[in-house]
DNA sequence: GTCTATAACGTGATAGAC
DNA sequence: GTCTATCACGTTATAGAC
């Protein structure tokens, strides 16, 4: 962690790190069909024949990062919904948590998967597949807790789907649409992290405040 | 409106409607850099150089299209907040009701207009005062009425910005993500749509349990 | 006004010097 | 391993026939 965050300082990365690393940066911000290898080679601080010197091709640079950024999006929700004792309320703040974390992190990371899936929904399954992840695992698990909380009489009736859609919703909209929010609502990017650094808690109870009897 | 049926089913639409209506739906779908001037040529019906007899370029034809894509995407909130006589939460109701319906009429408008939005911040203000929208204005309009709302003691104190976000996200990301949405919870497009209408009621219910006193 | 043919350009990919 | 030079190709834009 200090290790990586000094090697980053001196920059004794290896030319496949600063590739790779220039390529994450690019792609997620301009996407796919906007991204010109130029653009990625400029970032690395080398020339293009390079790129093609470690990697074929634009397009498998990009399926490298594709899938890096699919696996950051999408993990982490499991661990929370794996972990045992933890009351239903308890998850559901994590899950807030972890999701607003991750991308005060990682600044368009929502927006660039939710657009490459959207040019390919295949690549939803693919991938997924892949890096070992079916999030469809996610939303059954989920569906049957809320069924039970129900049943509990913890929580009014609602469909767990509609439920994780309103997570969902509140958690990823305002990172996908941020250049939007910042212009509308005259924030900085210092504000606009201010802004959802107080979310995640507001966020909670505004969801809680809802569904709980 | 009849006419404008009439007329598609004809297809004696002008040379130029043509291009523009083929220009929206690829543009639309696939942003501008994926978007090859050849496949708007074969969707509207014709060959490329007829796209350029009517307009200059590429750039000339995006342009048109944003700037209407963007006026409705963000035009008819204004309606809502000009109306007199409704009180806050039918306010909100209405909001919802048309974000939704609006959305379900244009697939796609969302992620586009955020995307486009997010390659050129700047067209945010450029475009909105070219056709007279000034979004600003209702954000603040909202955020004053929140304020008098809470002193009235009909909601429970909330940041007017924050609650803001809270409903355009609630309705604006499961279109955002729709193609997401529908691959992990294995809906097609009908069943999709009978969700988001079922959404319109229960996101307005989420929310105002959530705020009401 | 619409087409075919072609020019002009930008970008991705490769060859070859060092 | 890294660079410069260049090729190959796809895409945009234009010229000119009909």
């Amino acid at each position: 962690m200090l290790n990586n965050l000094v090697k980053h300082l001196k920059d004794d990365r290896t030319t496949e790190e600063k590739i790779l690393d220039a390529a994450s940066m690019v792609f997620t911000k301009k996407g796919f069909a906007a991204t010109r290898t130029e653009d990625i080679a400029r970032q690395a601080g080398m020339n293009r024949a390079l790129l093609h010197y470690y990697y074929r091709d634009k397009q498998t640079i990009f399926n490298i990062i594709f899938e890096t950024r699919f696996s950051e999006f999408f993990k982490g929700l499991f661990v929370i919904f794996d972990a045992g004792n933890i009351s239903f309320f308890e998850k559901i703040r994590r899950m807030i948590h972890h999701e607003i974390n991750t991308l005060l992190k990682h600044p368009d990371l929502a927006r660039f998967v939710i657009n490459e899936i959207a040019q390919d929904p295949e690549r939803l399954l693919k991938h997924g597949s892949k890096i070992g992840i079916n999030p469809r695992i996610l939303i059954e698990a989920f569906e049957k807790q809320t069924e039970e909380e129900i049943k509990n009489g913890t929580i009014r009736p609602i469909e767990g789907r509609m439920l994780l859609i309103h997570i969902m919703s509140l958690c990823l909209y305002p990172f996908v649409a941020r250049p939007v929010l910042e212009t509308l609502m005259q924030l900085n990017s210092e504000q606009f992290t201010a802004l959802m650094e107080r979310r995640k808690e507001e966020t909670y109870e505004f969801i809680i405040n809802s569904i709980k009897k």
